[in-house]
DNA sequence: TCATTCCGCTACGATACAGTAGCGTAGCGG
DNA sequence: CCGCTACGCTACTGTATCGTAGCGGAATGA
C-alpha cells in the first residue's frame, strides 16, 4: 500500500497552518475553520484525518521539540555554555517560544495538554540533563548536587527573563548565569 | 454622594466570581454569561458597570498583586529567605499562581494584558527588589552584581520548577536556591 | 413619602466555532 | 483504463459568546 500523495499533501498543509496559527495566537488562537481557510483544505477533510481539534493540536505540537545534537566539548562548562547560548537564541527567535506559555497554561487544567507539556519539556531540556548527568558521572559535580538543580539554576533565570520580567537576554547576562551556576555546583 | 449599597454589592459579587472563574479556567475560562450565572447579577448589570469584558478582567486581576509587608531582618540573607519561602508558599497554594501562565500567554499578544502583566510582575517582585536594593546600598552586593540578576537567580528556578519542570518545591530545594544565590552574589 | 437610581428579566442581533451528512468529482495507483 | 480513495463543497445542527435594547419593579436615601 503506497502512501497516497493526496493524503500527504493535505496533512502537511493542515499541520503547517495549524502550527502557523499556533505561533500567532497560542492554543486559543487555533480554530479548525481558520486552518481550513488558510490551508485550502476543506474542513471536512481535516476531520477525516484528525478526530478532534485536540488531536490536531497535539499532532501539530509534536514537531516543536525535536532537540538537535547534544554538544560534547569534553568539559561541563563548554557543553553548558553552548547549550545555554542556543536556548537563549531559541527563546528570542524560535516560534515555539511564543507558544509555550499557552501550553503551560493549558497544561494547568487539561490532562491531554499536560501530557504534551511534559513531553515538550523533556525534549527541550534533554540536552541539558544529558550533559549534566554525564558530568556527574565524571565526578565533576559537587557532592549533594542534583543535575536537576543545576538545570533549574540555568534555565530558570532564562525563562524568568523571557516571560516574566521581560528583560532582554543579552550575552552578558547569559554568561553570568552559566558561570554562576558552574562555580557553585562544580568541584 | 453616598455610595449606593446596591452598586457595591453587585460590583463585589461580580468581581469575586470573575476571580473565581479566572482561577478555575484562566483568562479563556471567563465569560460574562457565566459570571452572571454564578454571581446572580444580571448580565446587563455587569455591562452597566464595566464597558467590556477586558475591562472587567483587568479590574478583577488588579486585586491579585497586593504585596504584603517587606521583611527587614537586617541582613540580606534573612530577608531573602523569608521572601523566598513566602513566594514558594504562594506558588504552591495562592490562587493567582494558577492564573499567571494565562496572563503571560495573553500578554504575549494583547497590549492591554501586557500592561497588566507588567503591573503584576512589579507588584509580586517588589519586595525582592526592595530588599536587594537595600542590600546594595549597604554594600552587601559584590561588585558588578545587579539586583535584577540576583532576583532572577532566585525567582527563576522557583518559577521554572512550578510551571515548567513541575518538580515539587520542597524546603530543601528552596534553601538551596537562596543559599546559592547569596554565596555567589554577596561580598 | 417620593423621585432617583439601580436592578433583573426577556429578548434581541451578530458572530464564531465544533462537528456531521451527503453528493459529486478528480486524482491516484495498479 | 478503471476502480477505489480522497477530496471539495454546501448545508446543517447545536452551542457559546459578546454586547445591546427596553420594560417594569424594587431598593435607596433625602
Amino acid at each position: 500500500m503506497a502512501p497516497d500523495s493526496r493524503v500527504q499533501k493535505s496533512r502537511a498543509a493542515v499541520l503547517a497552518q495549524t502550527y502557523e496559527l499556533l505561533t500567532e495566537g497560542g492554543i486559543g488562537g487555533v480554530s479548525i475553520e481558520e486552518v481550513s481557510r488558510r490551508s485550502g483544505v476543506a474542513k471536512t477533510t481535516i476531520y477525516r484525518h484528525w478526530p478532534s481539534k485536540v488531536a490536531l493540536l497535539l499532532d501539530a505540537c509534536s514537531s516543536i521539540g525535536t532537540p538537535p545534537e547534544t554538544p560534547d566539548t569534553g568539559s561541563l562548562a563548554g557543553d553548558l555554555t553552548a547549550l545555554t547560548e542556543r536556548l537563549a537564541e531559541q527563546l528570542r527567535t524560535a516560534r515555539w517560544a511564543a507558544v509555550l506559555p499557552s501550553i503551560i497554561d493549558a497544561a494547568e487544567r487539561d490532562p491531554d495538554l499536560a501530557g504534551l507539556h511534559t513531553t515538550l519539556h523533556a525534549e527541550i531540556m534533554e540536552p541539558f540533563t544529558t550533559v549534566t548527568e554525564r558530568a556527574q558521572a565524571r565526578g565533576e559535580l559537587a557532592a549533594g548536587r542534583e543535575p536537576a538543580d543545576l538545570v533549574a539554576a540555568i534555565a530558570g533565570p532564562l525563562f524568568y527573563r523571557r516571560w516574566f520580567s521581560r528583560e532582554p537576554l543579552h550575552d552578558a547576562a547569559i554568561h553570568h548565569i552559566v558561570r554562576d551556576a558552574l562555580t557553585r555546583a562544580t568541584t
